[in-house]
DNA sequence: GCAATATACTTGAATAATCAAGTATATTGC
DNA sequence: GCAATATACTTGATTATTCAAGTATATTGC
């Protein structure tokens, strides 16, 4: 196999995708918040019940538990997530996003939305569910 | 267009993007390199006349002109890269590999390289091929 | 040929994340 | 039911990176 041509794919996939981060930075940030904020409150609200243990969040975002709470402590300072005790497990802290947080997510959901159309613009929708399928492919 | 799906796109790209960058690290761990390290000196080892200027790295690379002169610092600081003036250009300096850099970036290219050939495994030669393909759209 | 502007860095301060080590609680096997 | 181990965090120290501001040199237009 065409080792040159792997390496290069790899190269291009960081460079892509820090490129991506970039632009989806710039446009959260008239709502005060990071990317990495957004994809938290996006698995919490897309969460069945509603609230997730940090290492639950930890995993669905690729941080470390360390990240999260680091993450999470000005987020809950300014009253966007709330901590609930788990009655099951004392050691658990869960994660819910307060009623301002929702608000703050929907919002920051249109923004990001239009940020990924925009950074997909070129693609049609077969190429959209091809690279779905090859991200999928490379996680396992 | 499904905006859900384009939302799952790049949620999932930067997922993955992390978990290879995790893996790369993990491999070249053992020459004591980064992947950023590696990147830089496999364009340095790459460029036509063995040299860049600064800037030219980060563009490349993806930093800030800020984040190569940091990075750059212990690397020269181990005789891995060295920096040479352009007679042309006094505000320049370019960047190039030692022999030593030389010598390091072949080994951590054998093993990133493995590292890269193990991400990629389950993907075929076309599947690469559209990867890279749909890569080089997005980055336009 | 000089003033204005642009380019190529460097540096101090800040931010995001990690790892290693610590604490508290839960689970498991005897 | 207790010791050993595992899990769910938290915290201090470190690393990688950025941004804003500064310096030095180059280019451009008059």
């Amino acid at each position: 196999m065409n080792s040159k041509k792997i390496v290069t794919l790899m190269l291009e996939q960081g460079y892509v995708s820090t490129l991506l981060n970039k632009r989806l930075d710039g446009g959260l940030s008239v709502h005060g918040i990071s990317t990495t904020e957004f994809v938290i409150m996006h698995k919490l609200a897309s969460s069945a019940t509603g609230n997730m243990s940090r290492i639950a969040l930890a995993d669905a975002v690729g941080l470390t538990a360390s990240g999260v709470t680091r993450l999470l402590a000005p987020m809950e300072k300014n009253n966007i997530t709330e901590k609930l005790a788990n009655p099951r497990d004392a050691r658990q802290s869960l994660v819910g996003l307060s009623d301002v947080g929702r608000t703050l997510y929907n919002d920051a959901y249109v923004t990001f939305v239009h940020s990924c159309t925009s950074a997909f613009s070129l693609l049609d929708e077969s190429e959209i569910d091809m690279l779905l399928h090859l991200l999928n492919k490379i996680k396992c």
